[in-house]
RNA sequence: GUCCGAAUAGUGUAGAGGCCUAUCAUGGAGCCCUGUCGAGGCUCCGACCCGGGUUCGAAUCCCGGUUCGGGCGCCA
């Protein structure tokens, strides 16, 4: 006999108008017993909703009405019974059971309350998350994700991209700027990829046009926030015969988008947060860097020279002078100087002391950043030397410059950073299933 | 890395030197209860992070440690 017997439907499938009185099997976690007396209900928890069986003493055989009320709740059972409509009951109906068996029973005290009635803590949830994962909550985030990387890839794909992995175990410090996990591969020492850049560019060599990549980077750095990992998911797209412009516009048309998906597809989830989502307006509005730096040393609270980076109080003011104005949350900050971004990113010909360089933001953080490339071997080599790296450690990478690489431009974005900005999270642990910080590796 | 803060039942909390035999909720055990949906009522169970110190007396004050949270830095 196949486990599937173990299930006719899922709760939310039961539609009472159409299997009133038929037997049905679901299978869950016991979410609650309330025990009246003469009466007892057990709500049943599967992954899409709940489902509530009714046991009346009178009505019921007496040896499975006091096996109900005797359920430990976060059990995993199998309830077969008749569907009856039912007015009082929560989803307009509710299963009289024939049969209740327990698969699994439960420990008590449980690590923590799945019911909504107790807080917990983020560490505590984190320490338990299989557990806060059958909070509706949590478990709502979970769903909102899977329709934001559907979406993404829909998106792409429609756009003529090509679904790519890269590796993520490496031989050389790529891009410079953070730091790397050293690994041990047989007797050489690798490290963790921090991102797929190079290696996306290089699929441009290979004429692969449009590639888009979803997977993990890893970051070796001490970092402490609550918006920063330590292995994250990115999101990488790279084009070929595209500038900035193009990939821009690719990136906030992707944003509004997974945004319209999202509303279509995870309603119920959307609900179960309390978020009602506004698609982003296209296009967004575009602050060039040397703009930037006037809003924030009008603003007063910090002072920036030109060629300093922006730091976080500044994003922030940056952020809420475009939202005062705009009334959205996403704009791009654009033309940075040529020396505060990675190698790669193309100074504009006519001023080469800004790139091509741009980093989409929400109005809470940076979500995403990106450029139009350096596709010519000399400048790459010379901007390479100049950031005091050893061009010969990037061989493998510049040799794929040297036999037709066409112009091209890309973006990465943080999908963590995308999901904690849409549905307002504040610490982006939340975001993660099993979540890699400065102290936690595990669960 | 740095600055600030916190640590009390399984979970979330109250607590400002003697009011603490430590509050409340949730939970667990038991009893009552026929329409609950954060069910309700009654009884019981369960905790002061670790180590030093101050004091007649410390959950409370001080020092050190550990762990956690937040800001900043670094970064996406």
């Amino acid at each position: 006999m196949s486990l599937k017997n173990l299930r006719t439907h899922y709760t939310v499938q039961i539609d009472p108008d159409e299997v009133s009185d038929q037997k049905v099997t679901i299978s869950g976690w016991v979410h609650e017993v309330r025990d009246l007396g003469g009466i007892c209900f057990v709500v049943i928890r599967d992954r899409d909703g709940r489902a509530q069986v009714t046991l009346v003493k009178k009505k019921i055989d007496r040896e499975l009405f006091n096996f109900a009320r005797k359920l430990v709740r976060e059990s995993v059972v199998t309830v077969t019974g008749s569907v009856k409509g039912e007015g009082k009951a929560p989803n307009g109906y509710e299963i009289i059971p024939d049969e209740i068996s327990v698969l699994n029973e439960a420990e008590s005290p449980l690590p923590m309350d799945t019911t909504g009635k107790v807080d917990a803590e983020l560490d505590t949830r984190l320490d338990s998350r299989f557990m806060d994962l059958r909070r509706e909550k949590t478990h709502a985030i979970f769903r909102i994700r899977h329709v934001i990387l559907q979406a993404i890839r829909t998106y792409f794909t429609a756009e003529g991209f090509i679904e790519t992995t890269s590796p993520k175990v490496v031989a050389t410090a790529t891009e410079g700027g953070t730091s790397l996990f050293p690994i041990t591969y047989f007797d050489r020492e690798a490290f963790l990829n921090q991102s797929p850049q190079l290696f996306k560019q290089i699929m441009m060599s290979g004429g692969l046009d449009r590639v888009f990549e979803i997977g993990p980077i890893f970051r070796a750095e001490e970092h402490d926030t609550r918006r920063h990992l330590n292995e994250a998911t990115s999101i990488d797209m790279e084009a070929s015969f595209m500038d900035h412009f193009d990939v821009m516009e690719i990136l906030e048309n992707m944003i509004a988008y997974v945004y319209s998906q999202v509303i279509e597809n995870a309603t119920p989830s959307l609900e179960a947060l309390g978020i009602e989502l506004k698609v982003p307006e296209t296009p967004f509005r575009k602050v060039p860097y040397s703009e930037a730096v006037d809003i924030v040393n009008a603003a007063g609270e910090e002072q920036m020279v030109w060629g300093d980076d922006i730091g976080t109080q500044s994003e922030h003011t940056i952020g809420e002078s475009v939202f005062k104005e705009t009334g959205e949350s996403h704009y791009f900050i654009t033309d940075w100087p040529t020396e505060i971004k990675p190698f790669y990113a193309m100074p504009y010909e006519n001023d080469p002391l800004i790139s091509k360089s741009f980093d989409m933001m929400h109005r809470t953080m940076e979500l995403s950043s990106g450029a139009q490339r350096i596709h010519l071997h000399d400048m790459l080599r010379s901007r390479i030397e100049g950031q005091g790296l050893d061009p010969d450690a990037f061989e493998f990478y510049l040799k794929t410059f040297k036999y037709g690489m066409p112009p091209h431009a890309g973006w990465g974005l943080g999908c963590e950073r995308l999901v904690m900005t849409m549905l307002g999270v504040d610490n982006i642990r939340d975001v993660v299933l099993f979540p890699r910080d400065r102290r936690r590796l595990s669960p």
